[in-house]
DNA sequence: AAAATAACATAACATATGTTAAAGCCGTAT
DNA sequence: ATACGGCTTTAACATATGTTATGTTATTTT
């Protein structure tokens, strides 16, 4: 049983029996869609709000000149748009990187629900200003990171984010991303990707076997990557 | 009598005269800042939402080897928060970049307002989604836009965004960014700001004297900037 | 007017990152 | 088993951008 949208909510405000059954409620219509496929393509008028229930999937954007941007990872348990309002038309594309399973949430319902539930508007809330504090964490890192604190720091962040839905174990997790994925991510090439890896495996800070991240040092990657959680948590309730 | 907040949120919803009086009683508690101030701190707890009546601020972080990312502009009108929720503690400063003036607001009151005059509230969620939808886009331009193409993206966005309330006028518009301003929000360094700011001058783009900026060649300078204003209208109602 | 300050401009040089290409690796399908 | 395709790794080289330093210009202060 996939609870990880749930287990994600519970982070952001207490929620009831009842309020989690309305929760899960909200997931009956499932789509499942293959690795490298768009949910939602820029140009579309979409009509329902989409949350990712398992894998991996992003949204990102295609410059003219061929370049291609990921803006923002999605785990599973997180949602792809707020609640509130869709837009006349997307500005920018949903797409897979792994296998993924969809939930389609029209957002007449999960408005309803919201103003009946209070704590539910209280953690839909919570998930929104966590996604743009992120969101300006990555402005960050983009601008004045270096290639392997880019590096660094995600795996910090990924490390945070899925060890609050239940998906790390030990020292590390599964990272389905290839190298490719990692540049689009974080505005750099393969091959620097490459490189970066090394330096970081060189410094005893991280490995990658196949999907698998192992953190070796996290104190210490912390530091050389700049990463400060707090960002994190700054709209976590007490 | 400075009414660019008013002036811009009629672009999101269409209010009442009674919904715009509802605003700008909103905007009681003034307070006046010199330029390179700040008005909030990392780590402060703030009490209430700001929202800058006149002048230019931004959002930024300072990275702990002394970096600095400015992460977003606020334009006269422009609000620094959401209007639902404040954070526990600030992951981020507040500071002025001109002489500013900027209005307190409590999140209560502003809560209180929204909820009893839905055209405030479609207005203010619009305000956050376009708000979302410049943040995506910064991240694409640090990501994979090369120097000249951010600064010529900057001006192409400063144009429109300028427009909405009034402050272009024939070609060109007020802007009081330093070069050093302009590295640390487009992630860059001066000297490199200088160097691309001449290749869009010598390409007849843009012109800068003093503070004034003058786009010569709007569909040049779009085009070469890989500017597309897409994002900034994708929630806007018909 | 002189001095102080901030911003802008230019140059020479260092370095991080991009580009292209080829080789090795590994899982999957035939 | 073989071949194929995607991913990773490595190398050599090109280039964009950063760094440091100094000069220039404008603006304010005294």
């Amino acid at each position: 049983m996939s609870d990880f949208f749930v287990q994600k909510l519970r982070h952001g405000a207490s929620l009831s029996e009842d309020d989690e059954r309305a929760l899960r409620a909200l997931c009956m219509n499932v789509d499942k869609f293959d690795p490298q496929n768009d949910v939602t393509m820029e140009g579309d008028k979409p009509k329902s709000i989409k949350l990712v229930l398992e894998g991996w999937a992003c949204r990102y954007k295609l410059l003219e000149n061929g370049k291609r941007q990921i803006i923002s990872l999605f785990l599973p348990g997180d949602m792809c748009e707020p609640y509130m309002t869709l837009p006349q038309f997307m500005d920018h594309s949903l797409g897979t990187l792994t296998p993924v399973t969809v939930a389609r949430v029209s957002p007449e319902v999960i408005k309803a629900v919201a103003r009946e539930r209070p704590q539910i508007e209280k953690a839909l809330w919570w998930d929104l200003l966590l996604a743009m504090a992120m969101g300006r964490e990555s402005i960050v890192t983009l601008g004045r990171r270096s290639a392997s604190e880019r590096l660094g720091h995600l795996f910090c962040e990924l490390h945070v984010r899925l060890d609050k839905v239940g998906l790390v174990d030990g020292l590390g997790y599964e990272m389905p991303l290839t190298q490719s994925n990692l540049g689009d991510l974080l505005g750099m090439s393969t091959v620097h990707v490459n490189r970066s890896l090394q330096e970081l495996r060189a410094a005893g800070l991280v490995t990658m076997h196949g999907r698998r991240v192992t953190i070796l040092n996290l104190e210490g990657l912390r530091s050389t990557s700049l990463f400060d959680p707090t960002y994190l948590q700054s709209y976590t309730q007490a």
